[in-house]
DNA sequence: GTATGATTTGGGCGACGGCCCAAGTCGTAC
DNA sequence: GTACGACTTGGGCCGTCGCCCAAATCATAC
């Protein structure tokens, strides 16, 4: 099988990558700085020293395994949200969402930590908010494109940070109403209350 | 003077305090995780055995500090929130104190990093949860009182929520313009834009 | 077979962590 | 004066940390 003829090179990558996986379950887990050398190596299978080989320390690794994460949630998110053509249907998705990541789920926990840690690195914070504001103006754009009346970005940065601020607050407070929350962000953007 | 006559019992709760002033500044310095014993006994000019004769242990001294800060924030907060009669003076004068606090200053990533901490540590989150609860209520009555026309108490929870998000974002975004968010803001609370 | 190069192993080094504790200071009570 | 109690000191114990490294592994090249 191709499994068990990979080179080294292959079975190297794999091994970063299971090193990364492992880094992401961790943060939410422990914490950012409770994540250690021996603890993502246990948690990928590997000794202790395979870190050091694939990465130069620890915060390298945790930086890299949190960049791609959000990289790839935001994508899909923008993603998400183009396909839906009116703001009303983006909105209700996006809620649907929220209700996915409660504030207690792994990925929530995640995205927070690195706000955190990306206060004292320079680099990942350069990144990240770079990750951010792409996503804004990928959401100003579909706004802007489903007739939005008013300064979309602007728009797109209230509603970006208010389902962040929703997130953060439902850690806390799981019983949130999310589905109640849907009124005041449609007015927000000028929508009409649903039918049903 | 009084302070050469204090007895035992007042200088050390002079030193329990310098203590807790201690960690609320270094938590947002070096995070939640990174305040040590060593570190915060020499911040607040003792002999690190002080720490663990005031406190069980550090833990115990970051919740404790943690708490009585943004117990007393809420409560300034929804005084003054009290004190404006009319819901657009009172979101303005929140956008207002919102660029005071710009997301890397160190009130915002102290509450950031109690509310992580807090996933970790059900005694914080529990007592947190209910500062936060007690101000969503406060909120909501001062939007009852002054005439919102809708679910005050969802309102409430969701202007929280958004203005705890600005927060968040601005951390990675200092360039976000707060005064404009005011539109979005009062539209969705049902205000109308402000002439000047 | 031997040599090569990337990868993996597991232990070790020095530093630093939380928490403890015997001894010391100092104002008050007697 | 002595005894007491609250507070403070600074060093020490023991565990864990990040990072390093000599040796082992293993598919491939010759």
């Amino acid at each position: 099988m191709a499994s068990t003829s990979a080179t080294s090179a292959e079975r190297g990558r794999a091994t970063r990558q299971r090193l990364l996986d492992a880094a992401v379950t961790l943060v939410p887990e422990v914490g950012w700085g409770g994540v250690t050398t021996r603890l993502v190596a246990e948690r990928a299978g590997v000794a202790p020293g395979v870190v050091h080989y694939h990465f130069a320390s620890v915060t390298d690794l945790l930086v890299a395994a949190g960049l791609a994460f959000t990289g790839g949630l935001l994508d899909s998110l923008a993603d998400e949200l183009r396909a839906r053509p009116g703001i009303g249907e983006g909105v209700d998705w996006l809620l649907g969402e929220l209700s996915r990541y409660g504030g207690t789920d792994p990925a929530s926990l995640l995205v927070v930590e690195m706000f955190l840690a990306s206060t004292r690195l320079p680099e990942l914070r350069e990144r990240l908010a770079g990750q951010i504001a792409a996503f804004r103006s990928r959401v100003a754009a579909w706004l802007a494109e489903a007739g939005y009346q008013g300064d979309a970005p602007t728009a797109a940065a209230m509603l970006a940070a208010a389902l962040d601020g929703v997130v953060l607050h439902r850690s806390l407070d799981p019983g949130l109403d999310v589905a109640a929350m849907a009124g005041p962000l449609r007015t927000m953007l000028g929508i009409p209350e649903e039918p049903s």
